[in-house]
DNA sequence: CGTCCTACTTACCAAAAGGTAGGTACCTGA
DNA sequence: TCAGGTACCTACCTTTTGGTAAGTAGGACG
């Protein structure tokens, strides 16, 4: 997040939501409340550092809501806000367009 | 694109708009083609370079067709191909969210 | 006492993304 | 001859993003 001011939704939209993790951290989050470890497990390749600086800065941006249990071992569940809830209902159509298109987005050529 | 598999739609679909540029490239192409330097007006804040990378790599990803007439001086004009269209309407939800929760947006703390 | 568990935190580094400033080629018109 | 317009290209640098590896706290359990 570095600008003020946009010119248009998307733009905006892609600020908050821009960057390798932070949509697919909100679908993890699509059906149920989940603890740190078990959105760790389930978005592949994602490591703790990142795991935690973007549920952070979602955590700011009003997006999740974290929680804990004063418990040992630890347990910290992170669950959608309805600003979350609302924004990942915005992201179904680009999921869908990428799971229709996945074979020719894979096709593409690298470098 | 780094990656060659995605675990789902929207993963790929973050792979192929993501960055600064290319979702506000999408949308201004919307209406009508536009040549390099209408491209550049349009999208405030843009340079050169990173308009013309942009265009090559979306070029590459069949997103956009570019068309050169050879006259003097220049014109080379951008456009979506089919591909590119259904992308864009897949953002359509995307940008409607960003309007709608613009005011909230832009009152996120920074660092 | 030592090890395991969870949920972090920290320091350090590498790679990718983005920005700035200049230059090129071509023809036009003054 | 020389500035002007278009659509680039190139080198260099800074910022941002992402990754690795290690360490911490506070019990539980053997």
């Amino acid at each position: 997040m570095k600008k003020r001011t946009y010119n248009c939704g998307l733009d905006a939209a892609v600020d908050v939501v821009g960057g390798k993790w932070k949509a697919l951290i909100l679908w993890a989050l699509h059906r149920e409340p989940l603890r740190f470890g078990e959105l760790r497990r389930s978005i592949s390749g994602i490591s703790e550092k990142m795991l935690i600086q973007q549920l952070r800065e979602m955590e700011v941006y009003g997006l999740v809501h974290r929680e804990v249990h004063r418990q040992v071992p630890p347990k910290v569940e992170y669950s959608l806000t309805e600003f979350g809830r609302s924004l990942n209902e915005a992201l179904i159509p680009l999921g869908d367009w990428g799971h229709r298109h996945m074979a020719t987005i894979e096709a593409i050529p690298r470098d």
